[in-house]
DNA sequence: ATAATCATGTAATCAGTTACATGATTTT
DNA sequence: AAAATCATGTAACTGATTACATGATTAT
């Protein structure tokens, strides 16, 4: 018999399924909808990469439609099988890629902060700070308590990361230019 | 005038161009290889990520490049324009896109720590955190000062914020089944 | 001599982006 | 009636992935 479980899901994959097993019967829609509500800019939540990603899940025997018939709008809800339900927990459960690094558009600035001088340094500093702040009060998720708390757990410890990374700055380079 | 300088450069673009700056005139097998030696897993610093790339940095103007005729091999070594370095500053020194938040794997995960049970919750917890652990001690820029200060202080940010977050899980959900 | 590394590139594929297109339903 | 939102999807494009292919140079 052939395996169709062949590789893992990608992060986006993921998340996808986990919206769609936590919004019980739902549309494509909606979980892109989710994704564009999410603090991230990472996954635009488009239509060009939801629907055709719950297409390959769906083929994939991860998700199964039922077309909702009541009215004569089109529209299909999908529900997480079985099958789905394994592949999402492989997914969260995956150490190894949680303890990965990522990707952060201000760390992979700050290793080349020794080619800029001192003033504009503490310009992109200050600047990030004020928009770190302003993101860490905002209310993003009131009906999911357990998001909201994450994303505000991880925007302390950036604060923090910023207030570190600022002192060490200050510490390796010269007050002039690097 | 065509006005070349139509959009920003992506955050690979940004880094490569600061790669060629950083390491004076060098090749792209250069720049691919300090992309696959950094401890992201994010940009592999494959040969068909990074030839195409320089390629487009060249046709933009922000590289010159200068065939090294030493030996038979054929060799380009690439300078950063002026061009170049107007836009690396732009990227560098974008406080907009450095506040951003990125993408984190564990965070992605975290959100959806309510759909396991306790104990798997508590599992996958561990694990992170010894193989973040394990990251937060490795030398990786021995040469690179700052780099490796910045990577140390993320690393022990992104510690912080585990066991941040392992407090606010425990509170948040029941010790049994969530 | 052999293996490792330096160096460049392409091919097939995959998955995302923005923008467009359509039309039903619901709210104002 | 008009506007907003729900809902689905496609088209053109961009950029990244893995894998392959080639060959020179350097180290063992």
């Amino acid at each position: 018999m052939a395996t169709n479980s062949d590789d893992k899901l990608t992060d986006l994959e993921g998340a996808a399924l986990a919206e769609f097993a936590r919004m019980g019967p739902t549309t494509s829609y909606a979980v892109a909808a989710s994704f564009r509500a999410s603090p991230s800019e990472f996954w635009s939540g488009s239509a060009g990469a939801v629907y055709p990603l719950t297409k390959r899940l769906f083929e994939r025997g991860l998700l199964s439609g039922a077309l909702s018939a009541q009215g004569r709008r089109g529209r299909t809800d999908y529900v997480v099988t079985d099958a789905g339900k394994a592949a999402l927990m492989d997914w969260l459960l995956d150490g190894g890629r949680a303890a990965g690094m990522g990707f952060d558009p201000l760390r992979s600035r700050l290793i080349y902060l020794d080619m800029v001088s001192a003033s504009e340094r503490e310009a992109l500093l200050a600047q990030v700070e004020t928009w770190a702040k302003a993101l860490a009060q905002q209310q993003i998720w009131t009906d999911r308590p357990l998001a909201q708390s994450v994303h505000e757990a991880w925007m302390r410890a950036r604060l923090n990361f910023l207030v570190d990374v600022t002192r060490i700055v200050q510490d390796a380079l010269p007050p002039t230019r690097g």
